[in-house]
DNA sequence: TGGTCCGATACCAATTTTGGATCAAATCGC
DNA sequence: GCGATTTGATCCAAAATTGGTATCGGACCA
């Protein structure tokens, strides 16, 4: 097959119509010019040129090589440089693992940010519980895991990025719903829905510490996954739930959302995870703005805190 | 600037994730094999494959880049292929002149048969009058004309595809419309509607020479170049006119065509016409489908004859 | 008809490429 | 653990390719 070098010799040629003018282009003498060219005509099978004594004009199918020629030539430019964007971090694509209840507060925001940093870069975003999201860190599936504790030490790397407080879920109409702030005993007496133990292990986990902290001991009458169907029972009244502060930005009608007393509140984390081998040029240029978003987050937070 | 050897290699590298294997798969041993690639990583300045002891995988770069490297081989394949099939005269394209008189009657036949035989060709159709296609043939703007006589010798190769009868145009209440055939000398005794003597050349002198034999002077009313513009003055009852037997396709309202007296018929010819040193590999190809449509043109119109 | 222009050819020198031998590192099996 | 094996990298001599100089041959021009 033939060379990009006599591609270029070929384009040449028949731009300027003239080997000497060509060889002078591209920076050779003329006799190894049109040896390039005949073995390319011999490689192809074809006469692209026709040499006239005073004249060079390409062949009908020199004419139609030659529009091929052009955009082969742009296509490895475009190769070479696209493979440099994407080893600086500028270019390419990440796989980011997320959990449902990120997907209301923190991948949204970092989502946003990457688009408008890295604007050529894809993110595939692929929904699954923290579990899974170790595991498919693990086998390089996914670049970046966005999950919940506990995170195994063994060659990951990983930085909080998202502390929120757990709120009370109560139907509009209830009698707890009524103040501003709820307590937890109040709230254990009610029937409670809370989380299933494998796909959302840690608020299961979470609120099985909470409550036997306190000492509680609630009635579950409920076991879930997804933050939006606990709230849509809760709406539907058959029970209280503990939910992660970023349910507000879900917006149910029929659902009171109140904090809990200063005293009792309980943070759910969210971490940022990556295999310490993955050489995705991206990971760190994608790790600063998650970290940079993480730390606004968390002043302001410390704002609407000091209020 | 890199080559597409080094493509090949690095393409067969990440296929078979395995330096050894893809040198057996290049027909070569693994010593130059891991070579061009270093060298073709060098040039790109980026690191393409991460080599781990055991196992050889693209890195974020060579992923990317592998997949712009598998666009630019199959291009180069498929522009391989093109050349070969504009050479041998299955692909391409063609400019065609043609006089409007001819689109009526030939050229959707042509450009019918084309498109069924040469489904890749593109026929690159301009209409222009005779004097013109043939200053365009001189130039190589055009491959080939399909234009009336005369037909100069220098250079130029040609055949007849059409000889089409001229038939009288009167409008449809008019008396001479009543019978099967006209006389030549009752359509010269009209006000007579003829044809511009540079635009349409070849038709006015036809029209000229054939008054003349029969010793007819005409009262010419108006001078046209366009058959269509003919028939709507004589439809508007403006005079007669004399038209190529093609006329009947325009299917004109209110215009009566009848042939002349058997004695007095005289045919138009058209002729396809191209420069002998054009190197146009589509040229005999459709110089053939033309050739082979003019035959049967022409022995249906034996058989039209001989009913 | 000689001069000039232009691409092709012949031949030569230098570089590059090739592939066998070898090396170094790491994994696997006993 | 410790060789045996596998895998890519490196070294080196031979071969091929490439580019350059000189020259040729044909065509146009004066």
């Amino acid at each position: 097959m033939f060379e990009l070098s006599q591609v270029r010799c070929f384009v040449a040629v028949a731009e300027e119509l003239h080997f000497g003018r060509a060889a002078a282009r591209l920076n050779m003498t003329q006799p190894p010019l049109s040896r390039q060219i005949q073995i390319l005509e011999r490689i192809l099978g074809v006469k692209l040129l026709q040499r006239g004594n005073r004249l060079v004009r390409p062949t009908p199918a020199g004419q139609s090589f030659l529009t091929e020629a052009r955009l082969i030539l742009k296509l490895t430019e475009s190769a070479a440089l696209l493979a440099r964007r994407v080893a600086d971090g500028k270019a390419g694509s990440v796989n980011i693992g997320f959990t449902a209840a990120s997907s209301y507060s923190y991948v949204p925001e970092l989502v946003a940010a990457c688009r408008q940093q890295l604007p050529d870069v894809e993110l595939i975003l692929k929904e699954m519980v923290s579990g899974d999201q170790l595991k498919r860190l693990g086998a390089g599936e996914i670049d970046i895991g966005l999950l919940r504790p506990p995170i195994p030490r063994s060659g990951l790397q990983f930085f909080r990025v998202k502390a929120e407080r757990m709120i009370a879920a109560v139907p509009a109409g209830h009698k707890l719903a009524a103040a501003a702030t709820i307590d937890l005993a109040d709230l254990a007496a009610e029937p409670f829905i809370t989380y299933a133990p494998y796909e959302a292990r840690y608020f299961h986990d979470l609120l099985v510490e909470l409550f036997s902290r306190a000492a509680l001991a609630p009635v579950y009458v409920q076991h879930l996954a997804q933050i939006h169907s606990i709230l849509a029972i809760v709406q539907a009244g058959v029970g209280v739930a503990l939910v992660p502060e970023a349910a507000e930005k879900l917006q149910f009608k029929g659902v009171a959302l109140r904090p809990l007393a200063d005293d009792q509140q309980r943070a759910a984390e969210l971490y940022f995870v990556w295999r310490d081998d993955n050489d995705n040029p991206l990971l760190p240029v994608i790790a600063a703005i998650a970290r940079d978003l993480a730390g606004r987050a968390f002043s302001s937070e410390v704002d609407t805190g000091s209020r």
